[in-house]
DNA sequence: TAATTTAGTTTGAACTTCAAAATATCTAAT
DNA sequence: ATTAGATATTTTGAAGTTCAAACTAAATTA
């Protein structure tokens, strides 16, 4: 059927993708968890990066470490994060997750996970090894190039 | 290299896709378009949509209408769009996009354009049928899911 | 005509973001 | 040791984004 990439890749990139969101913050609102998917991100950018400092946080979100000071501010007030400044260089602040945010990543995660399997197996793509490896490389594209 | 989908798949949902769209505000502000991805998008969706009701462009975005309302009082304020009121029915609302939100989109998708073309050819995407298969499948697949 | 439905706007509150200014701490150079 | 500069973070002000709920206006139905 002739399908043009750059239109495929487009209808992903501006339907798709704001779509999967909107789902989980659905979700996440059914689950009673009054967080926003931006606020989850910020806990899984917690999670991922070492040491927990606010810059290396922002800059794994790419967003100003000024941005992130609000983010953080919200998520300590609810009880999703504490603080605690390094005390080898006083000036770097550490970000920890509560248990009540470990908690909230693991039922989000269980969803994502339960979703991206439906889709894995309601479009048969676990066998499609020449579709995973070309994701694998956009992915690395942009791992590396920006 | 025994590549897991679920763990690619998460990466580009959650890294890539914010990579993108944060490339783009980028290029916008570089161009002195002082718009953010989301006025452009709702921009897309006036032009995508027909007739371009408030009710229609709003279920395009998805979000409320009264979201919408607010969005669209900024572009007006900043000349990018006007309203008119149909003559058949006085309670709808036109929206039309103005020469400058024309001139504006043009150069957004060009850049657009450009940047999934590199992709596409640094990654040797061009003639994978198979990878563009399956990324419409999964399009169609959340446009008829949800 | 009155009641209901439909289309959109307004309002209040919370969240998101950035740039720029301010604060605090550490490091390097004198 | 003092000073100057660099680094890490917070604060502030302004503009955007979003929703739910209350409101207005117009069309439809009973």
């Amino acid at each position: 059927m002739a399908l043009k990439p750059k239109k495929v890749i487009n209808e992903l990139l501006v339907e798709v993708f704001n779509q999967i969101l909107n789902i989980e913050q659905q979700k996440l609102h059914d689950m009673g968890v009054s967080l926003s998917m931006n606020e989850v991100h910020v806990l899984e950018a917690i999670e991922k990066v070492d040491p927990p400092t606010m810059s290396n946080i922002a800059r794994k979100l790419r967003v100003t470490v000024g941005t992130l000071t609000t983010a953080i501010n919200r998520l300590v007030e609810k009880g999703y994060c504490t603080r605690a400044s390094d005390q080898a260089d006083r000036r770097k602040v550490f970000v920890y997750l509560t248990h009540q945010a470990n908690e909230t990543l693991k039922k989000h995660d269980a969803f994502h996970d339960d979703m991206i399997n439906a889709i894995i197996e309601d479009l048969n793509l676990e066998e499609n090894t020449v579709l995973i490896e070309s994701l694998h490389k956009v992915s690395e594209y942009f791992k590396n190039k920006y």
